[in-house]
DNA sequence: ATAGAAATGAGAATCTTAAGCATCAGGCGG
DNA sequence: CCGCCTGATGCTTAAGATTCTCATTTCTAT
């Protein structure tokens, strides 16, 4: 449960922890911005301020919990860090985020760091496109 | 000259867009901030305003003439559109930003949105790492 | 239960970028 | 070459996202 998850990254087990790490944990897309957190605190009756999701967000992400990821758009977006490293595919027209992880990009991009003289730390790859679910608004294009 | 490709943009020659497209094909880094080119317009005596940097930045996007790119940190970064696509390396320490472009990747991100069932349109890819460079803050690390 | 330390909430502050609006200046007809 | 007209600029103010400040509340360890 939560509370274990936080005392393990070395966090005070409070409230707003709780609820934001249960939030993360139980989200449908997995992906979301603080603001989304925040207005599902709201629905869900919790009264905890935007400041706090902000700050704990930014904990969580130091604590290795959570993967602040920035897609493209004004708004960070967080994750749950669920072990694996992986990249995104976002649909343009339903913001709709797949996940993949491909060992040949993965492999070209340690060789071509090294190739540059880099020692490589992180990356970012991030695909952007339409897809093709029926519910997407443009979909088929 | 800078005249040519506004007119060839479709855009109006003022002394504004002139300067500032010259301070993207002059820039050694190729990879200013609009902050960064605001302050080289000032050093150069120039009194253009810093929203007008942005006004024009965003015209030159516009008519395909520069990208805005997405790195970490707040502010976006532009770059003159060269013609070809490439992605960056860029690092943690310096700042240093280099360019490659690599089929193999290409190919892998093609492929795989296609087996995401995407219509892929753009990507982003920026790795990121500590360059080995003599200049570099944390040479050798 | 109590004290001390850490966390929270509300609002102000910051940072980046985008308006709004009065003034100015390229581009074209005369 | 001159003057107009429309679009461009500058300055100021606003907007959106995130962080900071500080008084108050909540954990956690006695
Ligand atoms: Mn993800
Ligand atoms: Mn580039
Ligand atoms: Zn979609
Ligand atoms: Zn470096």
């Amino acid at each position: 449960m939560e509370t274990q998850n936080l005392k393990k990254a070395g966090l005070k087990v409070t409230l707003p922890r709780m609820k934001i790490l249960q939030i993360l944990e139980e989200s449908e897309t997995r992906h979301l911005t603080a603001e989304a957190i925040y207005r599902e605190l709201l629905d869900s009756g919790e009264e905890i301020g935007l400041a706090t999701v902000y700050r704990v967000l930014t904990q969580f992400e130091a604590a290795g919990l959570v993967s602040r990821l920035h897609f493209e758009g004004n708004q960070a977006v967080f994750e749950l860090d669920r072990g694996g490293h992986h990249d995104h595919i976002i649909c343009n027209q339903c913001g709709r985020v797949e996940e993949f992880l491909d060992e040949t990009i993965e492999q070209r991009q340690r060789q071509i760091a090294k190739e540059h003289g880099y020692r490589i730390k992180d990356h970012a790859l991030v695909l952007y496109g339409d897809c093709l679910d029926e519910d997407c608004p443009r979909r088929g294009n």
